[in-house]
RNA sequence: GGGCGAUUAGCUCAGUUGGUUAGAGCGCCUCUCUGAUAAGGAGGAGGUCCCAGGUUCGAGUCCUGGAUCGCCCA
């Protein structure tokens, strides 16, 4: 949803926006479900079942998988052309990543090497880190330290590791260049490790003999005797000692151990190394004696010449024979168990292996610098994740493991021969020309039956395929290009529509798509793809855990759909919290933003409607614009003006939280101010009144129309329906509505403020609105009273007084009290500020409060001064707050240096309006139980209490006219027994009784 | 084990450059308005701002450490 706000938002401000739909459609996951469909479980079984029925499989299984995408694409309004998308399966789109990948092999950075990755050694491949993610399990494993003497001298490194499995494949070992090591003599032995571990390895009271740092102990020893174990291929003989800053001294020893055949940072770190004889770049250098199902070769042999070979390294009890085997040759110094998480195959459970396979990599590290500063043309939302997840990890880039040995993806399109020249094919014409037939699909296995030539000078030999296919992410992040087709065809729609404004995802896509899309272009010398990109949080359930379907808390989007609809959905995602901290998902919490804001923008809407057609007539005959003379209409106009200013921009910004929730607050104004205190003007037919609402509504529905689409086109389509749709008007912008009016917004908000209060007063004497008291007193000075008085019809009708008198100073409804501003005297006393607030309470409030009534702005003007810790101060008027406080015995409602008082007093005259106003109510309400509409006339009988009755009759006009009654018979006059009624009913008011009859008329 | 983020009322969330008594909505209780409203308004109950230190005259806010949850990576 959030990718389809901002462009719809776009969109109405004029911008032309694309909206090509597209599908990763490759990949492990179409392979696992077709798996799961035929019941198949390892590659020997696809094999088996045939590539090209397999393959013919996964793309029926995307097919479907698509259809339920569009169909729920659609119901949530996200729009998006679906018939013009794009799909990674397409022969057009394969052919632009091959020549992607050609012009990545053009400039040098796609090579073959071996790497460290996560392997199941049962099902034989490598798995993907997400799949990783869901196999860790806590596990219990013997860890050992051991003692590996020095090739020179007396001395022995201590070494830890959790993998004694991976000791045969050791080759050096490593220590962290700065931290201090230590020389420690325990019993007859000498032993070095980092002076950090010594307590926890050795425990107390160790004795130091020497000090050193690790760049001084590489100098120092520079070998140790290995190979650890015995090796069938290895004599004994002096093995290297490195530095490496990624060797912590935070547990082990700060020693350890280097396999790189089962290690990242081995590898890396022994791959670097000059002193060992390992290339990444050369096939065969690594020494590795595991075999792809996770045994040992027969290189490895115990210490008595036993073989190995065969074993499985992750087996327990092959674990306590190797370490039997240390020990017996005293290299063994203790033994631990230990409690960590390791990683399993999430499909069958098979502990997986760290590994270095042979694999296609791009050299992604060598252009570190040109992802950072590509990085840094990029706007984030939110901030951090630029320099943060997302930073650190192109900081830490290592090159792209690209290749996968599996079937359905966007084959590798590299022709090898038997010695090792390489052709990569960058379009489908060039395989075409050089293997002399052309594909209709490229897709394994059809490609791989053809070979070509090699062209290499002397060389005779046949090329054949390589067998990978890609890493999917990879055809996700060519989609810039690749759904084009560029750079065959579409030259121009590449370069109009490239880079992207902004791009949305998860942020668990920070090593997805985010990083492949930057990565891919930067290898091709382009700028970065998109500049921004909206990086939102997960969804979880009410209790904040992940949903998973393991753990059955999903909730079905459709279910959500149907019972609240697409409007709702969005309004929650958009308004109910920052996109980026995620969400804790609950249908209730949906079903409260709909009852908040959707039935309250239905119910303003419906109000004008319902109006609107009571009085097509007068307003049919309005040959021009009504002149806005009305306070309230400008205001309600100002108030939309701003809104709408604040949404746009905040929309611009990516910031689709706030400008939802000002939206909301708009609503609310209009509803619960402007309608309200409109209802008359409207029943009136006030020309006016129906223009700026309609204009308020209107302009609602077009701020609205990103958010929840369906709800804006209704609303703008019966009110206006000039357009198709209101997809298609222009965003309103505050310029659209005329000058907004700050200062009668201000004025309104001083005038709604000061109806709080009043009510406020009402409610603490238990005096309802419809009884009319004779006086509010408000106090108010300068300006603020002048703002109010403009107003003041609004603050009597709201209020239902006869007068409103202003009262300058508050005294006479109350005393001041004055407190310090700590924001502006905190800076200037310090530590002596508890001081000087004692010393400004202890003022005389009412000289405060005259001196600056009186001062206004002028700070100088004020005279009073305060002296604490030997320091005078003049006081301006910014340095304290007056604050009053309540008297004894007067309803009054204060708050800050407002306040609102009432005459409470009663005589006959209001009592009995108040009872006349009573009357009307309960004859409103008769008329409404009566199943009366709203413009039908009645004929109507009062009897009861005298009270009421007299009450009635002197203001007969007035509740005559309220009920629309054309006849209003009151206590026992004659007619009224003449008359048949279609309804009755008895109530109350004040205690008395009364009784109304009403037929319509 | 490392990195990033979160933690504020029963629930969902605001909280600006550090500033006086920390807010809103929902839910609950009392009262009230209403011929657009399954609405609105007033009041009440409800808080160890995750914990512990520190900086500061003053910390929900800044710093350090820890806890819990989530994500990413090992």
């Amino acid at each position: 949803m959030f990718k389809d706000i901002y462009p719809r938002f776009q969109t109405m401000r004029g911008y032309q926006v694309q909206r090509k739909g597209g599908w990763d459609c490759h990949g492990l996951p179409v392979e696992i479900a077709v798996e799961q469909e035929l019941g198949i479980r390892s590659k020997a079984e696809i094999e088996q079942f045939g590539i090209a029925e397999f393959n013919a499989k996964c793309r029926a299984s995307v097919f479907t998988f698509l259809e339920e995408w569009n169909r729920l694409t659609e119901r949530i309004g996200f729009w998006l052309d679906l018939d013009d998308a794009y799909r990674t399966l397409d022969e057009s789109y394969i052919e632009s990543v091959w020549w992607a990948l050609a012009q990545i092999h053009e400039r040098g950075l796609l090579y073959e090497g071996r790497k460290v990755v996560p392997y199941c050694p049962r099902c034989e491949t490598t798995l993907s880190s997400h799949e990783v993610a869901l196999g860790y399990r806590d596990i219990v494993e013997e860890s050992v330290f051991i003692k590996l003497p020095v090739l020179s001298g007396e001395e022995k490194l201590l070494v830890w590791t959790t993998t004694p499995w991976t000791l045969p494949g050791n080759v050096a070992v490593a220590v962290s260049p700065d931290a201090t090591y230590a020389k420690v003599q325990v019993g007859d032995e000498m032993f070095v490790l980092a002076e950090a571990r010594i307590e926890a390895v050795l425990g107390d009271g160790t004795e130091i003999l020497e000090r050193f740092s690790g760049l001084e102990l590489v100098e120092k020893y520079k070998a140790y005797q290995g190979p650890i174990f015995r090796l069938a291929d290895r004599e004994p003989g002096g093995l290297p000692i490195l530095a490496d800053s990624f060797v912590t001294t935070e547990d082990g020893t700060g020693i350890v151990h280097l396999a790189p055949a089962f290690g990242e940072d081995d590898y890396r770190v022994a791959g670097a190394a000059p002193e060992i004889p390992f290339d990444p770049t050369q096939p065969g250098t690594l020494y590795n004696p595991v075999r792809g199902d996770g045994t040992y070769d027969d290189r490895v042999l115990s210490h008595d010449g036993r073989s190995y070979e065969g074993r499985f390294v992750k087996d327990p009890a092959l674990t306590k024979e190797l370490i039997a085997d240390l020990r017996e040759r005293g290299l063994l110094l203790r033994e631990q168990e230990y409690e960590h998480s390791y990683p399993h195959c999430w499909r069958c459970g098979t502990p997986l292996l760290y590994y270095a396979k042979s694999s296609w990599y791009i050299a992604t590290s060598a252009l570190r610098d040109e992802l950072l500063a590509a990085n840094e043309t990029v706007a984030w939302h939110p901030p951090h994740v630029k320099h943060g997840r997302f930073g650190d990890w192109l900081s830490n880039n290592v090159d792209w493991a690209l290749s996968r040995e599996r079937y359905w993806g966007t084959p590798l399109p590299v022709w090898r021969c038997p010695d090792g020249h390489l052709r990569v094919i960058g379009s489908f014409s060039e395989l075409a020309d050089l293997a002399g037939t052309a594909l209709e699909d490229h897709h394994r296995p059809y490609v791989d039956d053809l070979s070509i030539a090699c062209a290499e000078p002397g060389c005779k030999q046949t090329m054949e395929r390589v067998p990978e296919v890609i890493d999917v992410w990879f055809d996700s992040g060519a989609m810039p290009f690749a759904q084009h087709h560029f750079p065959f065809e579409h030259e121009d729609v590449f370069a109009e529509r490239y880079p992207a404004d902004f791009i949305c995802e998860a942020q668990d896509q920070t090593r997805g798509w985010f990083y492949s899309l930057l990565v891919i272009a930067t290898l091709l010398g382009k700028q970065a793809p998109y500049k921004n990109v909206v990086c939102l949080g997960l969804i979880l359930d009410e209790d904040g855990q992940k949903m998973s379907k393991s753990k059955g808390n999903t909730v079905e989007p459709w279910q959500v759909l149907d019972a609240y609809g697409a409007d709702a959905f969005r309004w929650y995602f958009f308004t109910s919290k920052a996109p980026w901290d995620g969400y804790r998902f609950s249908a209730e919490t949906i079903g409260e933003g709909v009852r908040l804001f959707l039935k309250q923008l239905w119910s303003t809407y419906f109000f004008y409607v319902l109006y609107a057609e009571a009085n097509a007539s007068v307003l049919g005959e309005a040959s021009e614009p009504a002149e806005l003379t009305d306070d309230l209409d400008r205001w309600a106009l100002s108030r939309t003006a701003a809104t709408a200013q604040l949404v746009a921009e905040r929309l611009d910004a990516y910031d689709a939280t706030s400008a939802g929730r000002a939206i909301a607050g708009l609503l609310d104004e209009l509803s619960n101010w402007y309608v309200r205190r409109s209802r008359r003007r409207f029943w009136d037919g006030d020309q006016a009144a129906f223009e700026t609402l309609r204009t308020c509504l209107l302009t609602v529905a077009k701020l609205l129309a990103p958010f929840c689409p369906f709800i804006a086109d209704e609303i703008y389509d019966n009110l206006d329906g000039t357009l198709e749709s209101v997809h298609l008007c222009d965003f309103p912008t505050g310029e659209l509505l005329g000058e907004r009016d700050v200062e009668l917004e201000q004025r309104m908000a001083l005038a709604r403020e000061t109806v709080r209060l009043g009510l406020g007063a009402r409610g603490k004497a238990k005096i309802k609105v419809r009884q009319p008291l004779a006086e509010a007193i408000v106090v108010a000075d300068g300006r603020e009273r002048a703002a109010i008085e403009r107003l003041v019809d609004v603050v009597r009708e709201e209020l239902n007084v006869k007068r409103v008198r202003f009262v300058a100073a508050a005294e006479e409804l109350g005393s001041y009290e004055v407190k310090a501003n700590y924001r502006t005297l905190g800076p200037l006393f310090g530590k002596d500020m508890p001081r000087a607030a004692e010393a400004i309470a202890a003022l005389d409030p009412a000289r405060v409060a005259s001196i600056v009534a009186t001062a206004g702005n002028e700070i100088d003007s004020a005279k009073i001064g305060i002296a604490v810790a030997g320091r005078e101060h003049t006081l301006s008027a910014e340095d304290v707050i007056l604050t009053m406080k309540a008297p004894e015995g007067y309803s009054v409602e204060r708050e800050g240096a407002h306040a609102v008082a009432l005459d409470l007093t009663i005589d006959d005259d209001l009592r009995a309006e108040g009872q006349a106003r009573e009357i009307v109510h309960a004859i409103q309400n008769a008329r409404k139980a009566a199943g009366l509409e709203v413009e039908d006339r009645i004929e109507s009988r009062l009897e009861g209490d005298e009270a009421l009755i007299e009450a009635a009759r002197e203001h007969r006009d007035y509740v005559a006219g309220e009920t629309l009654a054309v006849k209003l018979d009151l206590g026992d006059d004659v007619s009224a027994t003449a008359a048949a009624m279609d309804y009755s009913e008895q109530t109350e008011i004040d205690g008395l009784s009364l009784s109304i009859s009403l037929r319509r008329s």
